[in-house]
RNA sequence: CCGGGCGUAGCGCAGUUUGGUAGCGCACCUGCUUUGGGAGCAGGGGGCCGCAGGUUCGAAUCCUGUCGCCCGGACCA
């Protein structure tokens, strides 16, 4: 029993030991990724890909539900274009990869490859927004961006992603407001609601938020190791892409006008967030609602007469009550079987063998606490909706408990250094809006701004940092 | 991009110091026995040692360059 556990132990590295490690070894031995001959060009596999296809079809459901529109624009990005606003190429210049030479021909203009699409999107609005009535213009596209990073890791950082970018034109500035924030409360609801990921939601500072922006919305996830990820942000750009891109529409009193713009966008990052939020020394671990198989059928001696049979109708009921089920009938011991399934984070295990066909019952196991509990067979897609169900409330409680544990207050940067050594995670202070002060929290206590939450409280009424006057409280964190 | 570590079979590693014709475990294939927590026995297949040069009668081993991976820093979704 005991050289059983280690075997299993020995699998992936121990969470506590090596996080990062861990993090590296689930994603490969759950077989969501596999690296390829390109540094930060990593091959997607079924399994990875079909997580993302489950939260694409959620977050295009909410898309269409709030009247966007998806359209696909080009990859390539000629220089001049890409030049034309000027805090948007410094922002994005440094790991821009670039298409100079097509067949035997060397270009006359160089071709970025889209970082992102802000100016494409720019180009075609200019030929499309004439009059007020053609406003708004709520539009996006799922695709992939080239960002030529230093440093890259499965999920986290890829040197190419895929990712949503939606790109909005509105007629007043309200509007653009408006929908920036619906947009940002959409991620968020993804999170909670379905990845089971709770969020701190707030506005990035000056100095963090996107290059070209006006404002950045932003939500902060916080991850098993305390660290914190952004998972899905959403700009309001003001007018200056507009004015740069000579954008501009007849208004309702016949004047001419420029458009407010909204950008948002959410990556296959959120994949790293959802194993580095709910992953054990088991494995993944996925939460029900975005979860490939949610049940796993493992038939228990199944060379014996009747138990593949009996296993394999249940599939088809569980497929009729609307749960994504699947069996494993290769040769594999059902030990192999179990630990397998639990590597890839399958919520739900249901075991079947000759002793429960016998009683007309089944073993079901969950995940996230491995309690294991007979069910009748007759009560079966009941149990199994309810367990489901069960399992997702309980990892967003998990995760949320992890958050609010690691949530503090400092006064001083001092106090907050002293924090972020001993306990990690988020440190709330007073700000008093300087970017001198976040230079200097991230020297002193290596944090990072993460963002100004919409939910201000007065922690004092001076800077942690400096000492003038307070403006903001801002949740500071070491960031992925 | 800077610092450190590492590239030998699908995976994990030994062999490199002291050059001499490549090995172990797991995985894989075949057969039999097994099957409620990563099964057992027997047999079998697979690697020009990351890549490119160089030194040498001879290079996984020595030299130069280059690419990639991991960790930490700087940069970023």
């Amino acid at each position: 029993m005991a050289k059983d556990k280690k075997k299993q132990v020995e699998q992936i590295t121990d969470m506590e030991q090596d996080f990062a490690q861990w993090y590296t070894d689930v994603c490969k031995k759950a077989e969501l990724i596999d690296y390829s001959s390109v540094k930060g060009l990593f091959t997607l596999r079924p399994y990875g890909y079909a997580i993302w296809e489950n939260i694409q079809a959620i977050l295009d459901g909410m898309f269409k539900d709030t009247g966007h529109e998806n359209l696909y624009l080009p990859m390539l990005i000629p220089e001049s274009l890409l030049q034309k606003e000027k805090d948007h190429v410094e922002g994005f210049a440094p790991e821009c990869a670039w298409v100079t030479v097509c067949g035997e021909e060397t270009l006359e203009e160089r071709l970025c490859i889209r970082p992102t699409s802000e100016t494409l999107f720019c180009e075609h609005f200019a030929d499309i927004i004439h009059s007020w009535r053609d406003l708004p213009k709520l539009y996006n596209q799922w695709c992939s961006v080239l960002r030529w990073e230093k440093t890259t890791r499965p999920f986290l950082r890829h040197r190419e992603f895929l990712w949503q970018e939606g790109h909005t034109m509105h007629e007043t500035k309200e509007e653009a407001i408006e929908e920036t924030e619906r947009m940002h409360e959409i991620y968020a609801r993804l999170c909670e609601d379905y990845l089971a990921m709770p969020v701190v939601k707030g506005k990035k500072t000056e100095k963090e938020k996107f290059s070209g922006a006006e404002a950045t919305y932003t939500i902060e996830c916080m991850m098993h190791d305390k660290k914190a990820l952004q998972n899905g942000t959403s700009h309001y750009f003001g007018d200056g892409f507009a004015r740069a891109f000579d954008i501009s529409f007849t208004d309702r009193e016949n004047k001419q006008a420029y458009p407010f713009q909204t950008s948002w966008g959410i990556t296959t990052r959120t994949i790293g967030g959802i194993i580095m939020t709910h992953g054990d020394n088991n494995g993944l671990i996925l939460p029900p609602r975005i979860a490939p198989i949610q049940v796993i059928v493992i038939p228990v001696a199944q060379h014996k007469e009747g138990v593949l049979e009996a296993a394999q109708a249940l599939l088809p009921r569980l497929k009729e009550a609307g749960i994504r089920a699947r069996i494993d009938v290769s040769d594999q011991s059902p030990g192999w079987k179990f630990a397998e399934y639990e590597m890839k984070g399958v919520p739900l295990r249901l075991e079947l063998g000759p002793k429960d066909i016998e009683k007309e019952q089944c073993v079901l196991v969950r995940r996230d606490t491995g309690e294991k509990r007979f069910t009748p067979l007759a009560e079966l897609e009941d149990s199994i909706a309810a367990l489901l169900e069960d399992i997702q409330a309980n990892l967003f409680q998990r995760a949320k408990e992890n958050l609010e544990e690691h949530s503090f207050t400092a006064r001083s940067l001092e106090e907050a250094r002293a924090i972020q050594e001993a306990r990690g995670g988020f440190v709330k202070t007073m700000w008093c809006g300087e970017e001198a002060c976040e230079l200097k929290m991230k020297e002193e206590a290596g944090m990072s701004s993460r963002c100004m939450p919409f939910e201000q409280e007065t922690l004092d009424t001076r800077c942690a940092i400096c000492g003038a006057p307070a403006k903001h409280m801002v949740y500071w964190g070491v960031a992925y």
